[in-house]
Parts: C-alpha cells; sequence; structure tokens
RNA sequence: GAGUUGUCCACAUC
C-alpha cells in the first residue's frame, strides 16, 4: 500500500487523474485495499481537476468498500465542489458528513466560506461564521477564515464590508497570513485607492507580518490601477529595503501594470531587467508584454516575444495565443491568424 | 502520504 500510495502521490503532483485512477485499480487487482488517506489524495486531484462527478464516484467506492471518510475527505469534496462552481453540492456534501457524524473542525468552516466567496454569496459566508461561532464548541476564526471573508466581500465588490473584516482582525488576537493584507490591498485596487494600499503596508509591518512578493504584487497592481507608474515602479525599492527580492512575481505585475497604461517602451525595459537578473518570466509575463505591443502595433515584436517564450522551454497558453490573433484581427493579418491558429492547435491548445 | 484564504496577463459576461 504504501508503494501505491506514493506513486499517487506523483500522479496527483503532475495533475494526471487518469494515472491516479489506474493506480487505485492496479492496487486492486492486487488485493489490496485502499485506505482512507488514499481515498482522500483521489478525492483532493478531482477537486484539483474540477471534477466533481468523478469525486463522487470516489466518494460512493469509498463506502462500499467500507472505507468511513474522515473530516479530511469531506474537506476535500467540499472544496471540490466550491471550485466547480457547485455551491449547492458543497453544502450537500456538509449535510451529509453532519448526517455521519462527523464534526466539522475549523478547516470545514473556512472551505464553506471560500465556497459562499467563489459562488458571490456573501452574506451566506457571513451566515456560516456564525454558525461556527455558535457550535456546541464554538469555533473560532482564524486568519484563513478572516483571509476568505476580506476574499468574500472583494469578489462581491462589498469594499466597505472587506475593511470591516480587516478592522475586527486586527482588532481580534489573530494574527493575519500575508494572505490577508494581499486580499485587502486587492480589495482597495478596485476603488483605486492607493493611499490605503499603502497604510496596509504600514500595517503589516505594525503588526510583525512579513510581506511576500505576492503581497507586493498586488501593491503594484493598486498603484497601476490609480494610473501612477512610477509608484508602481517604486513598489519594488520598497521591497528591496525590506530585504526582499524581486522576483517574477513582482515583475509579472509590472509588466502587466505597463500594459494596461500603454507602455510598452517601459514594458520591454521591464523585461530586459528581469533577463540581466536572470529572472525567468513566467507566460503570464510574457503574455502581458505581448498585449503591450500588440495594442502598440508592435505586432512584430510581440511575434518574437512569443518566439522568446518557447525558447526559454515554456508552453504559451489559450490567452498568449488569444492575444496575437485579436492583434491580427484589428490589423486584418488573416494569413498570420490562421498560422497562429494552427500552432496553437498542434500544440494541443483548445479554443474557446 | 490527505482537506481551507491572497496578486498579474487575452477574451467573454455584467
Amino acid at each position: 500500500l504504501q508503494h501505491y500510495t506514493m506513486l499517487l502521490s506523483v500522479c496527483c503532483h503532475a495533475r494526471d487523474i487518469d494515472g491516479a485512477l489506474k493506480v487505485l485499480t492496479l492496487l486492486e487487482s492486487r488485493g489490496l485495499k485502499a485506505d482512507c488517506m488514499f481515498y482522500t489524495t483521489l478525492v483532493s486531484a478531482c477537486s484539483k481537476a474540477g471534477k466533481v462527478d468523478l469525486l463522487f464516484q470516489i466518494f460512493h467506492e469509498m463506502e462500499l468498500h467500507d472505507v468511513d471518510p474522515s473530516v479530511h475527505t469531506f474537506g476535500a469534496m467540499i472544496d471540490g465542489c466550491a471550485r466547480a462552481g457547485q455551491l449547492p453540492k458543497a453544502f450537500g456534501a456538509y449535510g451529509i458528513m453532519i448526517s455521519k457524524n462527523v464534526k466539522p473542525d475549523r478547516v470545514i468552516f473556512n472551505t464553506l466560506i471560500n465556497a459562499c466567496s467563489r459562488a458571490g454569496a456573501v452574506q451566506r459566508a457571513f451566515d456560516v461564521l456564525e454558525d461556527m461561532k455558535s457550535e456546541a464548541t464554538p469555533v473560532k476564526p482564524d486568519h484563513v477564515t478572516y483571509g476568505a471573508l476580506i476574499s468574500a466581500c472583494a469578489r462581491g465588490g462589498e469594499v466597505e464590508k472587506a475593511l470591516e473584516v480587516y478592522e475586527s482582525m486586527r482588532e481580534s488576537n489573530v494574527k493575519g497570513s500575508p494572505e490577508c493584507y494581499t486580499a485587502i490591498v486587492h480589495a482597495c485596487s478596485q476603488k483605486g485607492e492607493l493611499d490605503y494600499a499603502l497604510t496596509v503596508y504600514d500595517h503589516l509591518k505594525q503588526d510583525g507580518v512579513k510581506p511576500d512578493e505576492v503581497f507586493f504584487s498586488a501593491l503594484i497592481d493598486v498603484a497601476g490601477h490609480s494610473k501612477d507608474i512610477e509608484k508602481a515602479f517604486s513598489i519594488l525599492n520598497r521591497m528591496k529595503n525590506d530585504g526582499i527580492k524581486p522576483g517574477p512575481v513582482v515583475y509579472s505585475s509590472l509588466m502587466g501594470v505597463c500594459s494596461n497604461l500603454g507602455e510598452w517602451e517601459k514594458a520591454l525595459r521591464v523585461y530586459e531587467v528581469m533577463s540581466s537578473a536572470r529572472l525567468r518570466p513566467t507566460v503570464s509575463t510574457y503574455n502581458a508584454l505581448m498585449t503591450a505591443l500588440c495594442e502598440a502595433k508592435q505586432f512584430d515584436k510581440a511575434l518574437s516575444v512569443l518566439s522568446d517564450l518557447k525558447g526559454a522551454g515554456l508552453k504559451p497558453n489559450q490567452i498568449s495565443y488569444s492575444i496575437l490573433l485579436r492583434a491580427c484581427e484589428k490589423e486584418g493579418k488573416a494569413d498570420q491568424a490562421l498560422e497562429l491558429y494552427l500552432n496553437a492547435r498542434v500544440e494541443g491548445i483548445k479554443p474557446n
């Protein structure tokens, strides 16, 4: 069983669901019995791959084999339903859990809150918060709870409410994670509230939380939405002052800002800075650069960025080709469009 | 060996 479980881990890590299922078949063909963790790992893999039906099939099989699902199993199920945008099913899984007398823990409640968040059911997320507090043995919100709630409000466009949650987090004894601060900064970006976002940066330091790259990336994005490209670039210096090296994550955001503001030459400069720092751009970095170039009618440069992308050993994605195809459309380059389209197909990219 | 929160890039939707 240990060996098959290791094999399963490998498949799940590679996001190879079919392989993962084969491991189950193999294991059974050898007369072995999968245990709860094994099934839960499978359920989690389905969850990440968005395969809800398969997820329930595995759950069913688990029951057939008399393996009792644990709170982890239900957590993975609820999350899988949520990722697939199936809020009723998520609560359905929760109901099954209760009926089996499995006690919901904090992770379960956090998962439910996140499920509501993804479905845009902000009020319901707060209902879950009340539910957890009024359990027989009350479950206290933690940093994940706060992060999920802030994100729920931000997604629902309820920035004021997000701020309330954020403030109550800071008033509580719960120490926020960088995610919570990033979420509130992101909420600011909707309103172009650069000043408040920078205040959050001060809070974070006051609160003794170590900012990470994603946090700075969010700050850069807010500066971009406030159309302040100088501020966006200056965030890099703040990072360095905090002893954090700018990496591909922040450069990717910066590239996005340049692109949104039509600054294609600055975008190219960012690209050069990245290469001289020996940072590997991500696909989204390349996409942002191609967008900037296409909007500036620098189509040939955009094409050479595409070949850089491939040369770096990365795979262009659906977005990469959408950007270029749209540029072809605007400039009447039908032949090039067809060629790109055929390339995309050959590379296994499905049109949406 | 298993479950939960954060950023950026095209399009579409509102």
